[in-house]
RNA sequence: GUGGUCGUAGCUCAGCUGGUAGAGCACCCGGUUGUGGUCCGGGAUGUCGCGGGUUCGAGUCCCGUCGAUCACCCCA
C-alpha cells in the first residue's frame, strides 16, 4: 500500500537516483569534503532549538512507551542535515579539524502535505564548511559553484541560483526605520504570489509606512547576474552598517561565480527563505523550466547554530534536493536510462545441464566488471532473446562447441565469436547511462 | 494542517440522464519443431482505489477513507 509522501521508485529511477548519488559524492569529495553520517534522529529540543522552525518533525516512540511522557528528550527524526549536522560539531569539536568541510547524504522528514516533488520522506546531498570563532566569507561564494559542477555533470536543465544576504535585508529595513525587519521581510518575500499592492498593505499591518513599503518594493525588484546591485541599492539612498556588510559579501559570492560560471548566480533581493538560522548569506536554485516548482538546492551562512558557551562554529552550506530535483524530472518522465536492470550480458542456455559451464562463463565475465546473469531457463533462445530484449541487457552469449563461444549485440543482431577472458562490450554499454531530455 | 480536482486491465483512456465493463498499445500462445524484433491467427486480463450508504439494481449518486495532484502554509 501507498503511503502519502513516501515516495518508492522502480528500479530504472533508482539507478537513476544512485547515478546523481554517486555524482554528488564524487564531486564533492573532489572538492575536499569528507563523508560523514549522522544518526537518523536527534532529541526534540536540538531540532527546535534554533526558532519555531518546524512544528511538522515526526517523533520517535516506543509503542510501550508511557503515553505520559512528554518530555523534551522525545526522539524526532531530522528534518534536515544542518542542524544534525551543527550537534555534531559541537560534540566532536576535540576530534576534528578546522575548517571543517563534510558531505552527508541521507534521508531527511518532514511532515508536511505532499505534492509533486514534496514529500515527507526525501534524500538530501549536503554539504557545509564549518570554522572555529570565524568562518571567511570566500566559501560562501565557493558553494555555488560545487553545485554547479555536480549538476552540469547530470542530465538535468540547467541551473539559476539566487542569492541574496540576509544583511542587506535586514540592514535595509533598520535603515529604513522599519522595526520589525523580520516580518518585514517575510511580506516582501510573498511579492511573487500577492503582487506590489498585497506587499504594501501586509507590510502596513505592521506599521510600515507607504513611503517606506515603497523602497522596500525597490530593493526587492533588484536582481542582477554582477555586482552591479549595489549600485542601485545605495541609489535607494537607505544608510545602515549591517547593509553595507552585506552588501559586500553578497557582491563578493556574485562576482566570484560571474568569473568563474557566468549566468550561474543571480543577486536576487528579494529572496528571503530558508530555515530561520540563516544570518547572513542565502541560496535558493531554480532548474530552469522549472521554476514554478521552487528551490531544488538551497542553503546559506549560520553563524549562531553551532555554538555551545563560549564555542561557536560559524558555517555555511547547501543542499541538494535529490527526491525533489529527481520528483519533478520523472514526473515530466524527462529522465531515461540505458537499461532497467544493471545486467550487460545474459547467457543463454541450451540445456538445463549446461548451467554450471554458463555459471564459468559468467564467473569469468564479472571477473572483469561484466555484470552478467545466466538465463532462468533452457527456453527456446527466441525466448531468452526475449528475456534480455524486454530489460535492455545489450548482449546475448551463446556457448559453442569445444569453446566457440559467440555473443549478439540484440539490437544490431550483429553475433561475433568471443571469449569470456577477453571480449569486452563497448564503453557505453558496460553500465546503465542515464540521459535527459527537456525543453 | 485547510480547501479544490482526480482514482476504470501493465500503460493511455472510453463507458450518454444508475441496468451489472470496453478499445488501442503492451503481454502470452501458435504460424517459425532452440536465435527475438515485421506480419498473420488465437488468447488471457480487472476486488471499476478501499469501506459504507441510497436503490429492485451503482463504475455511474451520497458519505467516509486511502492515494495522486493543485492552491494555501511551508520548504528540498
Amino acid at each position: 500500500m501507498a503511503l502519502s509522501g513516501f515516495p518508492e521508485w522502480l528500479p530504472p529511477q533508482r539507478m537513476i537516483e544512485q547515478a546523481v548519488i554517486d555524482r554528488a559524492r564524487r564531486v564533492f569529495e573532489l572538492y575536499g569534503f569528507s563523508p560523514l553520517e549522522t544518526r537518523s534522529v536527534e532529541p526534540l529540543d536540538t531540532l527546535l532549538k534554533k526558532g519555531e522552525t518546524s512544528k511538522e518533525v515526526y517523533l520517535l516512540r516506543r509503542l510501550q512507551a508511557d503515553s505520559d511522557d512528554v518530555s523534551d528528550s522525545t526522539l524526532g527524526l531530522h528534518f534536515d542535515l544542518t542542524v544534525p549536522f551543527a550537534r555534531y560539531v559541537l560534540e566532536h569539536a576535540g576530534k576534528l579539524q578546522f575548517p571543517f568541510r563534510r558531505y552527508q547524504i541521507q534521508k531527511c522528514w518532514r511532515g508536511e502535505r505532499p505534492q509533486e516533488g514534496r514529500y515527507r520522506e526525501f534524500l538530501q546531498a549536503d554539504i557545509d564548511i564549518v570554522d572555529r570563532d570565524t568562518l571567511p566569507s570566500h566559501y560562501e561564494a565557493e558553494l555555488p559553484l560545487i553545485i554547479a559542477d555536480v549538476l552540469s555533470g547530470l542530465p538535468v536543465p540547467p541551473i539559476r541560483i539566487q542569492v541574496n544576504n540576509r544583511k542587506v535585508l535586514a540592514g535595509f529595513y533598520r535603515g529604513l526605520g522599519v522595526e520589525d525587519t523580520e516580518a518585514a521581510v517575510r511580506a516582501v518575500d510573498k511579492l511573487d504570489k500577492i503582487g506590489p499592492d498585497g506587499v504594501t498593505k501586509e507590510l502596513a499591518s505592521i506599521g510600515v509606512s507607504e513611503k517606506q513599503a515603497e523602497l522596500a518594493l525597490r530593493l526587492a525588484e533588484i536582481s542582477t547576474p554582477d555586482g552591479s546591485f549595489v549600485d542601485l541599492v545605495q541609489k535607494l539612498g537607505v544608510k545602515d552598517d549591517l547593509l553595507d556588510e552585506g552588501l559586500a559579501e553578497l557582491s563578493n559570492v556574485v562576482e566570484t561565480a560571474r568569473a568563474h560560471a557566468p549566468g550561474l548566480c543571480y543577486a536576487e533581493l528579494k529572496i528571503a527563505r530558508g530555515l530561520d538560522y540563516y544570518t547572513g548569506t542565502v541560496y535558493e536554485t531554480q532548474m530552469l523550466g522549472y521554476e514554478k516548482a521552487g528551490s531544488i538546492c538551497s542553503g546559506g551562512r549560520y553563524d549562531n547554530l553551532a555554538s555551545s558557551g563560549k564555542d561557536r562554529f560559524p558555517g555555511v552550506g547547501i543542499s541538494i534536493g535529490i527526491s525533489r530535483m529527481l520528483g519533478l524530472l520523472f514526473g515530466q518522465n524527462a529522465l531515461t536510462v540505458s537499461r532497467d536492470v544493471p545486467t550487460c550480458v545474459v547467457i543463454a542456455l541450451a540445456a538445463e545441464q549446461d548451467r554450471p559451464a554458463a555459471n564459468l562463463t559468467a564467473a569469468k565475465l564479472r571477473a572483469r566488471g561484466i555484470a552478467t546473469e545466466v538465463a532462468p531457463s533452457a527456453a527456446k533462445f527466441g525466448k531468452q532473446i526475449k528475456y534480455a530484449e524486454r530489460r535492455g541487457i545489450p548482449f546475448v552469449w551463446f556457448a559453442g562447441a569445444d569453446g566457440s563461444d559467440t555473443v549478439k549485440d540484440i539490437r544490431s543482431g550483429e553475433q561475433v565469436p568471443a571469449a569470456a577472458e577477453t571480449w569486452l562490450p563497448a564503453e557505453g554499454d558496460l553500465v546503465p547511462v542515464i540521459g535527459g531530455s527537456f525543453g
